[in-house]
DNA sequence: TATTGTTATACTCTATAACTATA
DNA sequence: TATAGTTATAGAGTATAACAATA
């Protein structure tokens, strides 16, 4: 079976990878969830429903994961105007900084790994990598 | 920054195949962590200190991950010979066929996602991932 | 004394079910 | 009635610290 390395390979990087994001989210007291969280919240304020959508969770979950993440302040939760059933989270500017610093750290690490790529490698990686992602799938 | 694209790229392909791992072990009502825990086992026979070096846990966790997995006939405990404080690890009969019932459908999958992608493709993508891959990349 | 493993404790993360408030 | 969110509860997974048994 030639195709053993191919799923293995993938494998392998996909550890490499988010072991990188949660060894840099650790370092800021952060899991991988609480950072997925701060992730969507840096170009959305959604529902909290939404959220539920968004990274796959129930929604009892999803209000332990923004209490505590409330508790340390990076996000807020403001009721809605036209619906006072529902509940908006945005970040705060404390969020906002932690997610640009671990996003940039995580660019860096990236980069790291690939320092023995040319640039027609990193091009040619990309473009794979991006053909076996549907749209669908789920962003940090 | 074209670099953008290339961090985006890895990190979303690494979701995708984490995610994958994760909704097959699910499917079998194992978690991500006892997935890798079996799949160290099918290759070796390790202390409970070997598998915290490889599972990157501390003892403690791999008292508990060991205790979920024994109750439920994944695994067994065996008392080594050569010095009595040492625990040896393995796995049973159970476990072996869900490790490799999960493999085999992680690969189908893997595969079905790679279905656009030539076999020229595919050697290519492995061949980069293999070139990022440090030799100390856990495996599952 | 040092090492191996377990246990006690505490916290995060997750889901299910029951609940409250609003629509 | 239906929907949005919270709370109560239970369990997995994790680490730290204290412990027991063995070396």
């Amino acid at each position: 079976m030639a195709d053993e390395n191919f799923v293995d390979a993938l494998a392998q990087l996909s550890f490499l990878v988010q072991n990188a994001l949660a060894e840099i989210a650790g370092r800021h007291d952060l899991s991988l969830i609480q950072t997925r969280l701060l992730g969507v919240l840096r170009d959305h304020q959604p529902t909290m429903q939404d959220l539920g959508r968004h990274l796959g969770l129930d929604k009892s979950s999803i209000s332990g994961l923004v209490d505590r993440a409330e508790r340390r302040g990076l996000v807020t939760r403001t009721p809605s105007a036209s619906d006072r059933r529902v509940v908006l989270v945005s970040i705060t500017e404390d969020g906002l900084r932690l997610a640009r610093q671990g996003a940039a750290e995580f660019a860096e690490r990236i980069e790291s790994f690939a320092a023995g790529l040319s640039e027609d490698d990193r091009r040619a990686l990309t473009v794979l990598a991006q053909r076996l992602i549907p749209r669908t799938a789920p962003s940090a």
